[in-house]
DNA sequence: ATGAAAGCGCTAACAA
DNA sequence: TTGTTAGCGCTTTCAT
């Protein structure tokens, strides 16, 4: 492999303009106290040489390491990518992550690290010590994981969390989830369902109770019943054929589902009962993963902006100084996309 | 922000191992020359400490990096990600990429460049004096663009080419694409199918070729003409429906697409024309994104195996010493996936 | 087999 | 406003 040095360094713009080595450094680092006409100087000189600092050595100095590090859950990652059911969390997130790094000068990293290990701690821990980032992106449900927010708070490092409004230090981010599911519900109240249910997600997602609560305050302002009309899911397929199953035995005309591939569930398990969709039960998903669009019928679905909340979620680790942390939550609302899995309520029932 | 120090170094260590700096380090990177016992002692001290190495000092020091850098197209790369349309691509690459990686120890950055830009160069230059990663995977079309590989063998960088044959240096790997083309059009005939059109991909990528040659090959061998047969796409669902509208107006009862937007492009075009997959015409597709599987029909579809290759890719530059570059290419076969799109041909054709 | 010294490219603290 | 000095944590020399 052989030493690889840096080609042009910091020293050579400095001989190169005729500077000391901190001008070049302030320049870089658009600090003040530099004569435009110097600064003038060094840039033509960095652009002259192809000059770009290493962010290694950039580190060492003891400044900032331009590295944001987003985090998620191993297992359920790499099963996903396994599965390949065309969940695109992970790219939105590049998407957002990655253009917005970019624009600051910033890279993200993308990490994996489990949530249930006991050596969490380590790993983390280690991913923090290699790396140094500035600042990490956690997702649920690593975002109210206070094992790893206390650690990465008593390390200083700055940290958002998305889909999370415990407490525990850092940003907070969400997507609306309690607006959105009553979002939804209202949608289906309005095509005169009356019978709407509910499938939740895994109790130790946050997000999983706040969109349950969007439903049941949406139930109870319309003067709706909600009695029988909540099932349990944990995200999985499985779990949402057994809860579409409970929810069409109480009489359901209606189901919101809080992910894709329950809802998918749901559609199936009511074909399975001689039900077709929309024409005897309406069915609206959460996430509106690209699966969703390219079914037969295609899914009304709350979109999640999960561009939209990492790249927020960037950029307030990166611009937002040390004094200004734990300010109100940040909302990036979803939105409700209706397609064709959702009709009126049949005229019988 | 604040200077953020790591809080145990080489010296903690050092220091409570009662051994030199140099002795650490020599345990950490493996190196001979130290007695077990020593080696035995350091071990504990650090695992007591839970110390873990700095990269940006390990490669200011002037060592490895255990970075590998992931080069995608990025128009190519955001259209998709924005268009949501379903592939995994990136997500294939991730797994295969980040999983070896992790496994040596190393770590992948994922990182988007311009292929068409003329500032590539600096943009490219600019990644590698950034991050100065140990090796580099090349996708197409980044991977015989000599503009690319050039720097990177000028820069003393390894790298790896997925796709591409062609001269230039570092590892070639290739899913056997003229194979995959060649096992779609063998399921076709011995369907009984005669007239079997391909929609070929952009020209300016190597594989486009290899999989024309796959089919023109297979055509060959069964004694049936090739004739008016080859239509051109750009992988865009677009010039799908450009190429099956032709294919369709020459009477082929089945089409290969080089791509799965390409082969829904054919079918959605097939119903146009009042036709029924696979009733009335037969569609194979390439890269077996999701989404095939979620239409309707499933479509009989070559696997890519991108987390495989990025696999193979990642564990060449890291495990191979620099005198044994430029082997034979590494072929990681894709293989045939059969569905509901394909069927014999129609008794009236 | 082990240790001491020098330096990687950069930034922070200080001085001028 | 600018330059000088001293590290950052690690790996290479080169001694011992």
């Amino acid at each position: 492999m052989g030493r690889r040095r840096q080609s042009v360094t910091i020293k050579h713009v400095a001989a190169h303009a005729g500077v000391s080595l901190q001008t070049v450094s302030r320049v870089i680092n658009k600090e003040p106290n530099v004569r435009p006409e110097m600064m003038q100087r060094v840039q033509e000189s960095i652009a002259a040489l192809g000059y770009v600092p290493s962010i290694a050595a950039q580190r060492m100095g003891g400044s900032r390491s331009y590295l944001l590090l987003a985090l998620n859950d191993r297992d359920r990652t790499i099963a996903d990518w396994r599965k390949r059911e065309g969940s695109d969390w992970i790219d939105q997130m590049l998407l957002g992550g990655m253009l917005t790094c970019a624009q600051h000068g910033y890279r993200m990293i993308f990490e994996l690290v489990d949530t249930h290990s006991d050596h969490i701690e380590r790993e983390l821990s280690a991913a923090l010590a290699a790396l140094q980032p500035d600042g990490v992106i956690l997702t649920p449900p690593h975002s109210h994981n206070p094992m790893i927010t206390d650690l990465l708070e008593k390390a200083g490092i700055a940290f958002a969390r998305i889909g999370s409004l415990r407490d525990g230090g850092g940003f907070r981010l969400t997507m609306g989830d309690e607006v959105a599911a009553r979002d939804a519900t209202m949608h289906l109240v309005g095509l005169g369902h009356r019978r709407i249910g509910f499938i939740a997600g895994p109790t130790d997602y946050e997000l999983s109770h706040w969109r349950v609560e969007g439903w049941r305050w949406t139930m109870e302002t319309a003067g709706l019943s909600a009695d029988g009309l909540l099932a349990n899911g944990d995200f999985s397929y499985a779990s949402g054929i057994a809860a579409a199953k409970q929810l069409i035995e109480t009489g359901a005309t209606a189901i919101v589902a809080s992910n894709d591939q329950m809802a998918l569930a749901a559609i199936a398990e009511a074909r399975d009962c001689g039900m077709e969709v929309p024409r005897d039960l309406s069915v609206v998903s959460f996430d509106d993963t690209p699966v969703v669009r390219f079914h037969h019928p295609p899914l009304t679905a709350i979109a999640q902006p999960i561009a939209e909340v990492t790249a927020r979620a960037a950029e307030l680790l990166i611009t937002t100084a040390a004094d200004a942390r734990d300010r109100a939550p940040v909302e990036v609302p979803a939105r409700l996309v209706v397609r064709e899995s959702t009709a009126a309520v049949p005229s019988d029932r």
